[in-house]
DNA sequence: GAGTAACCGAGACGGTACGTCACGTCTTCTG
DNA sequence: CAGAAGACGTGACGTACCGTCTCGGTTACTC
């Protein structure tokens, strides 16, 4: 009989309004003063709800900031190393051009430093998107012997996300579209075969 | 006359104290336990003697997690652009193998997205070091026709560091040194002219 | 027609159960421990199914702790008023001496202060019965000349209760006895005409 | 050198708006609905700051309404058995007048019967004063043969008290004069020799 | 060698967030 | 409709750190 999950179900507005709430929270006072109280003020739902869907302040974050559907840049194959690694390096740069992201992000590697939850949450989110469309490219690359050398997808991710969220904190966050032009030069020269 | 600072000098010996003992708490419990009452406590100190000496917790840890001096590798051209390429991904490895930066670095990148003291404090240590060595590096292999295109010592060192970062925080601690592999190779390539 | 209350009657074994639960409950936890949600788990009842009962935690344990019939010791007259003040007492002890009355009657005091609903229960309970008997005591006391100096029911009543409960409270649960003996002395000095 | 307490001293004025705050709110809101927050508020307090002196919020309340200092109505014997225990039901109609005292009662006495502090707290204040008073009382009535029975201070001050707590909770808060006054007549009936 | 200014330890202070718990109500599905 | 399950808003709890402050008492320089 499918019994339904017995009892009463969960409102989704709750889900969508807390999610809100969050991004527009983070991008307006930041990760360290976004509160689970805050949170739930905005979004007019109760904190009980709140801690009913998510273990910790930081998960419900990450969720907001990093909706898991379509969450990357959706980085497809155009058959060509060279566009597929600019598109790589810009997508990046899109993702972390986003407010929220740029506020959240600090924060979330530390939390995901001590919560094992979060880590898990991270991993499930960009590896299970990026890391497969990345292998892909890289797969690509080197069917089409377009590549120079191999790397592996997480090194590549790890570079260029790295990169941009190092230079946003201990430099100056204005300054990400000089690094994508010099991250997307140096993988190309490092990586596509000089004679395709 | 120059009046030596009237009234009681320091005791030089708290610094040290205080110091150590936050190195020491964050490779045992973390960065986000490391509080200043334990640090004080471990110290033998007052809590009142760390807040004379330093404004926030955060700015306590970065002094002890990175003691200025000698603070990187010191990283001194070879001059040869691959040797020193591999350098400075060696030391970027070092440094992040060291345990109380592991667990410091991610707790200290978050509270300096917040904090204009300690984003000044890394800027002070990191980059007036390593970026200084960074650029006479490439400054080397330029005049001697090694480099093979041309790139910011920033670019290259946030490459560098925040891949190390985010491997650690959002994939797994232990593998640090194939990404060490990868880099060095993936740089050289880049960076060094084939003919040299 | 007087439609015999359309619709599903209630389980009666629900209402058992629950005034089980309730009662064993405040006498293994105590008053304050005693939740709505243990209750319903130890009674294998939904809390939906108590609250369509009775409308707040403090009614069901007053109706699990004087379950309203034979409340009090059923203090019949014996024609004799010493012998009628020494079975007040002794009623009284006894009933103080139940484990569930010493656990929730504090608790029940303090939500009847707030409640005017458990005030009601009360009243309808102790009051209705014990208030009646003790009036036939003292009005057969009257009649047959024993009565030294009249005295009111409520009065009386209050005064037994509230040592019992003070001592309990405010003393040592186990100092019951004795406090019996010297009250039941005093009553009889105090109340019975001497020649009788 | 006698160092008088290292550290801050707590500052006394904190001490008097909290007790003041609480008794207020006790009368105004009741007991169960004065927090430890509203406290806080209304006396211009941290939290901690109560927390730091105070174990938990019924300590603080009953600080608040039984200031200890001449706690209750100081009851000195007069050299006359029947006097003396007028004066002693007097005291405690006096006492359960207050409408503080009313408010926070049956409060307290619930959670004295679970916490040991609260009850230590009511043994150390009730007890010590009130009792040793009574004990003198009725020592002196013994002595100069007026005490027709003997009855512990215990029994007395416990039949007293839990006569008005019962009659305000389970009756009716204004009527307790005439408690007072058959309380008074039925205690020297039953203490005082006749012939004195 | 007397002042005095800054040190040191201890601990109180106001703030603020945490995550948990119980309350009593409401909503859904199943019998 | 009853009953079980469980979500919902409300609001208090006591704990923990933060960084500041206020004490009494202790050095070392300066005059």
């Amino acid at each position: 009989m499918k019994s339904g999950e017995a009892g009463r179900p969960r409102d989704p507005r709750v889900d969508a309004a807390v999610l809100t709430a969050a991004r527009e929270l983070v991008r307006e006072v930041g990760y360290a003063d976004t509160t689970v109280e805050k949170i739930a003020a905005r979004a007019g739902v109760s904190r009980t709800a709140i801690y009913r869907r998510w273990p910790a302040k930081a998960l419900v974050v990450h969720e907001a900031v990093f909706p898991s559907a379509s969450e990357q840049t959706h980085l497809e194959s155009r058959g060509d190393l060279r566009a597929d690694l600019t598109a790589l390096v810009h997508g990046a740069l899109v993702l972390f051009s986003r407010e929220e992201v740029r506020a959240a992000m600090p924060g979330l590697m530390a939390d995901a430093a001590v919560d094992a939850r979060l880590r898990r949450a991270f991993r499930d989110g960009m590896e299970a998107t990026a890391r497969r469309e990345l292998s892909a490219v890289l797969d690509g690359g080197r069917e089409r012997g377009e590549l120079r050398q191999d790397v592996s997808a997480g090194t590549l991710m790890h570079l260029v996300a790295g990169a941009f969220l190092f230079r946003m904190v201990a430099w100056a966050p204005e300054e990400l579209v000089p690094l994508a032009e010099e991250l997307t030069s140096l993988l190309i020269t490092a990586l596509v075969e000089p004679s395709a």
